[in-house]
DNA sequence: TGTATACATATTGTATACGATTGACGAGGC
DNA sequence: GCCTCGTCAATCGTATACAATATGTATACA
């Protein structure tokens, strides 16, 4: 069994709760991870401190932590709030990228291409997250990034069906994309902040017309129905 | 020597470094703090992580815990960035506020404008930290409220000259910012949206005016005058 | 005198053990 | 039969001990 250190642990649990292979709402335990990370439970109890800071986990009290649930009410100020923060995050970033950022997001459209084509969702979902991360750290406001880095965690769980094409028409979506990311990268680097702010609102509109569609609360938990209200009721 | 539980040492540590009586990139000790606050390193540990999530420290691998600092690229994009979230924030607040809240709000101007009138500028920078977090919570965005938070701790940390009027006119401008929040609340109450962005708008002006002048680098560590290079010196 | 290296010290990181709290189950009283 | 209370298991929270790492200092050498 693989020995993990306390980063690749952090990165493994943002992957697999960004992926949904940890569903929003599951229940974290301590000694259980502690076990699978092969780590001892202090270090990970500080690595889901930091996950709560970010805002992938919550913890409660004398309760443990719980995957960061998606409930209908943030995903309204999700639609409403994610536009204007992006649109000037792509602003930003015309105005300060770097050149080896520019280099680093190429290499994130490479890996994102790569991973729509070889039909692998969760892989496309996280490629396509670290694109926009990158974005956002050109921009080079703190602040901002605040705002995004917990954007993206609800955008890239709800995309999963995005990446995920079922029909032709579905699978075009995608593509188109890719080709706004190629723009994207273009506009940012010519320094074209009008357009990339245009560029990134196409963007988004093509993602959310998806997401919408995908919407849903979470499960409701499985106490609710539990052993001893199914005997009641029988 | 008072026992603290964990979130009093958070909450204690979060306004000693909004009244910066930790200044900005100081070194935060585990065993000194573990001893300040008598509990022991393991949750103080925790405590510092969240305080890392939150944007009031930075932690660095086997190097300990610092206060963030506010050097003077950040306060570039601080300016830049405030004004935008501040207006948004107060147009969601007109929106979204419960009467509770806007109880809790009334509530904390009390509060402000009795330290102010104390002449107690840490407290009085502290309320209107609580005040502007309120609206903040009002506004129920989630991805809004981390780019507030992080603005609320370099803005207050700034604020701290503010209320140390040391001028009869300098006095007038923090009467002038007590009349802004009330003139805030009403239109919050109101559900005047228009209004209160331009109230906040001005109410910013206002507070940047006299941050503009106080902005400054953090000084430089101890150690670069160290006791050595003074000797030598002589 | 300046630089490099090795050792000493201080501070951080991790593991483990123990105490505290929560939630579930079952016995007893109403 | 239903509710209340007490016990029990499971899990979380904290303290302490120890290991790993970084920093400061002294010494040797160019």
């Amino acid at each position: 069994m693989k020995s993990f250190t306390k980063s690749e642990c952090l990165d493994d649990l943002r992957r697999r709760i960004l992926s949904t292979d940890l569903c929003p709402g599951h229940d974290l335990d301590e000694s259980g991870l502690s076990e699978y990370y092969s780590m001892s439970r202090t270090p990970l109890r500080e690595v889901l401190q930091r996950l709560q800071g970010e805002g992938y986990v919550v913890m409660s009290e004398n309760r443990g932590a719980k995957v960061a649930s998606m409930n209908i009410d943030v995903l309204r100020t999700f639609f409403q709030t994610a536009p204007m923060v992006y649109a000037n995050i792509a602003r930003l970033a015309c105005e300060n990228r770097t050149p080896a950022e520019l280099d680093d997001l190429k290499h994130a459209q490479i890996n994102f291409t790569k991973a729509v084509k070889s039909s692998d969702a969760a892989e496309a979902a996280l490629a396509n997250h670290k694109f926009h991360a990158i974005v956002g750290s050109m921009a080079a406001n703190t602040y901002l990034m605040a705002s995004l880095a917990r954007l993206q965690i609800d955008h890239t769980r709800m995309s999963q069906t995005f990446y995920r094409p079922s029909a032709p028409a579905e699978a075009m979506l995608v593509l188109k994309a890719i080709e706004q990311h190629d723009a994207m990268i273009a506009a940012i680097e010519a320094g074209e902040g009008a357009l990339v702010i245009d560029l990134t609102l196409q963007h988004w509109d093509l993602s959310r017309d998806r997401m919408e569609r995908y919407v849903r609360p979470d499960p409701l938990p499985v106490d609710v129905i539990s052993l001893k209200d199914q005997r009641n009721a029988i």
